[in-house]
DNA sequence: TGTGATTTAATCGTGTACGATTTATATCAA
DNA sequence: TTGATATAAATCGTACACGATTAAATCACA
């Protein structure tokens, strides 16, 4: 086994990318009859834990900026499953809350988890452990990025 | 720590989707200067390591296919990085060349691993283990889909 | 040897992602 | 109070991603 430096970047990017795009393969059927896509699912689950905030909080939360937000939360909306309005206190916030069908959509994604641990192939504990690898890679990797800019 | 089934889903996609993108946000300042996109450096990679071979070929190392690869090749050759041919043997196939602005480019990223690996804040042998691990998901959810389709 | 099934790219429409910029609102300092 | 700065969303243009479909070449096999 070589550890070489050359190959982690090509190695660590490449097995990151294609697990995210297989990760989003795996939901997308499981989404298809809620007609919702892998981002709105996660906006939803985001809203779930904690409905009534503004764009930026979802926006951290999921790792996102308006320039991507907007439009996607333009389309929920359109659906039907949220409301977008500005907050009386901060005129600059839009305050995403979710509506009854917006709600009510948790109640069909409850066998989604199950699902989406039995394609991982992984054990409850094994699975646990990646995500917090990947949330700790994610902080990082933000931080990295903010250390470096060229403000 | 509870290792209820229902968190998993939500905080391994979470995740797994958020660590993408944040990588992704780090190679792009590095990849400017060359005039490469994230996929396209990706791209790059897959044919410094074997070149001269077909689209679903390195659709299969990256994990996309035509409908992506198709535009985004079509736009690499644009930039004069490739040529796309194709095949004598098989007129089907459509072969990927490299052209010399394509494989001079590789010593132009030298340096992109070791701050990769730095920005991720791990140690080289954990960001190989991570690699192996990500690997292993990436194969496990993909033969899910083939399981689960309902051809 | 022909013909239906399979394989390989390409095409199309929709929906993300992102950097750069713009607009509106809020805050802070002199 | 006002002008300078900061912050929050939105807008715009480019480039992925993907499911569904199409078109052309090859294969299988009766």
């Amino acid at each position: 086994m070589q550890h070489n430096t050359q190959k982690v970047d090509e190695l660590l990017c490449f097995s990151l990318y294609a697990a995210a795009n297989a990760m989003n393969r795996v939901y997308q059927p499981l989404l298809e009859n809620l007609q919702l896509t892998y981002p709105q699912y996660l906006v939803l689950v985001a809203l779930w834990e904690k409905d009534g905030v503004s764009v930026s909080h979802v926006g951290s939360r999921i790792g996102l900026e308006s320039n991507t937000l907007t439009p996607l939360l333009q389309r929920m909306e359109a659906a039907g499953l949220l409301r977008r309005s500005r907050s009386t206190q901060d005129e600059r916030q839009v305050i995403i809350s979710l509506s009854a069908k917006g709600r009510q959509l948790q109640k069909k994604t409850k066998d989604i988890p199950s699902c989406i641990l039995h394609a991982t192939g992984l054990s409850l504990s094994d699975a646990h452990q990646l995500r917090n690898k990947l949330s700790s890679l994610r902080t990082s990797l933000a931080n990295d990025r903010d250390t470096t800019d060229s403000s």
